[in-house]
DNA sequence: TTTTCCCGCCATCCT
DNA sequence: AGGATGGCGGGAAAA
């Protein structure tokens, strides 16, 4: 069979031990996507997507739920998910972007309460035991969360891979960075001062979702341009301009089918494992990634004066701008800066960056 | 070592 | 009750 090997670069691949790469979620996400996204499909049933991934079904529900964040996908029932595809992709940033926008521009007034959860929260710190802490309390949020009913054990939702998986690409979206690190972001998404265990967990759900979104090609992976730091750069709709139709995702490549690709997950428990049967599979490169080198954050206008304060300059404001947009209760504050700061010293930070870029 | 992040236990949320 | 979902974090493969 095809006989690629896991990896074309692996020469000393002794008898492939236990791989986590042909375990990746973004590796499964792919498979997903070969196997499914196609003209002539209609329903996903779950079940059936992980036995054809060769999968347990919890990993479904992992790229699942990010990819429903996306758009890709919509819930149609129990056990059940339509195909939207790509195309559906454009709307649902779109969605994204002006949610995000809205819900931090609508805290406008708020200054009886101190405490308000738009982005994501957690419990208060150490323990304290009883009573819930949220509950009764005035939330002001006005719609734009979804759920139009606030339950009562909703809490959990407020957790869901879904939901930070909104909010990590409305990080993206609604600013002008496009680079940004996993545990920049999950400071961002959480208040910044957090035990290092909650920071810990939001960081391993990041990788997840990262994962998965780099698969679909929204994100990449790069590193930082200064420090070496690996980072997450925003690619969004790469390569789709107008509309004509369609749809079609694929950016360049324009590779039809990927035929003879196993798209199976072999399943090797996670220790060791035998050697009979090759797992081979790896469907297609990766594709080249070939996204120019844009330097440093967002394009901004080629300035060829104090180049380096300027970037410095820029990454600060964006941080800061997400930073406002991921903690509410700055409203009043964040207003002011806004103010002071839009078309002026950050010119490029002008909240309403129009045009959706994606 | 640190960074990634798979695995699957088990709490929750539906039927 | 029983099945569908999906937090959560241990701990091992990869840098």
């Amino acid at each position: 069979m095809a006989l690629s090997y896991s990896d074309i670069i692996n020469p000393s691949s002794k008898h492939h031990t236990y791989s986590r790469k042909q375990k990746s979620l973004g590796l499964l996400c792919t498979n997903f996507l070969t196997l499914y996204n196609r003209d002539d499909i209609d329903v996903i049933g779950l079940d059936e997507a992980a036995s054809k991934l060769g999968v347990e079904r919890r990993r479904i529900y992992d790229i699942v739920n990010v990819l429903e964040s996306v758009g890709v996908l919509a819930r149609k029932a129990k056990n059940k998910y339509s195909w939207k595809g790509f195309a559906a992709v454009p709307k649902a940033l779109q969605e994204l972007k002006e949610e995000g926008l809205r819900d931090n521009v609508n805290a406008i007034d708020k200054q009886s309460n101190n405490s308000a959860k738009v982005v994501d929260d957690d419990e208060d710190e150490d323990d304290d035991s009883d009573s819930n802490p949220n509950t009764g309390s005035q939330n002001e949020n006005y719609g734009i969360i979804k759920s139009t009913a606030a339950s009562r054990a909703d809490h959990r939702r407020e957790k869901s891979l879904g939901l930070l998986t909104r909010n990590f690409v409305k990080l993206f979206v609604c600013s002008n960075a496009n680079l940004i690190s996993l545990d920049e972001s999950a400071k961002l998404l959480l208040g910044d001062g957090h035990n290092s265990s909650i920071m810990r967990t939001k960081v391993r759900r990041l990788y997840d979702i990262a994962n998965v979104l780099s698969s679909l090609k929204l994100i990449e992976k790069t590193h930082a341009a200064d420090t070496r730091k690996p980072a997450f750069r925003w690619l969004g709709l790469r390569g789709k301009s107008e509309n004509g139709s369609g749809d079609p995702l694929a950016p360049l490549e324009s590779r039809k089918r990927t035929f003879g690709a196993d798209v199976t997950n072999i399943s090797f428990k996670r220790s060791k494992l035998d050697s009979s049967v090759d797992g081979d599979k790896s469907q297609s490169l990766k594709m080249q990634k070939q996204i120019k080198d844009e330097k440093i954050v967002t394009v901004a206008e080629r300035g060829n004066v104090d180049q380096g304060f300027t970037a410095e300059l820029r990454k600060l404001s964006s941080l800061a701008l997400l930073l406002l947009l991921a903690w509410p209760k700055l409203a009043t504050l964040k207003k002011k800066l806004l103010r002071s700061m839009t078309g002026r010293v950050f010119p490029l930070l002008s909240v309403h960056n129009t045009t959706t870029k994606l």
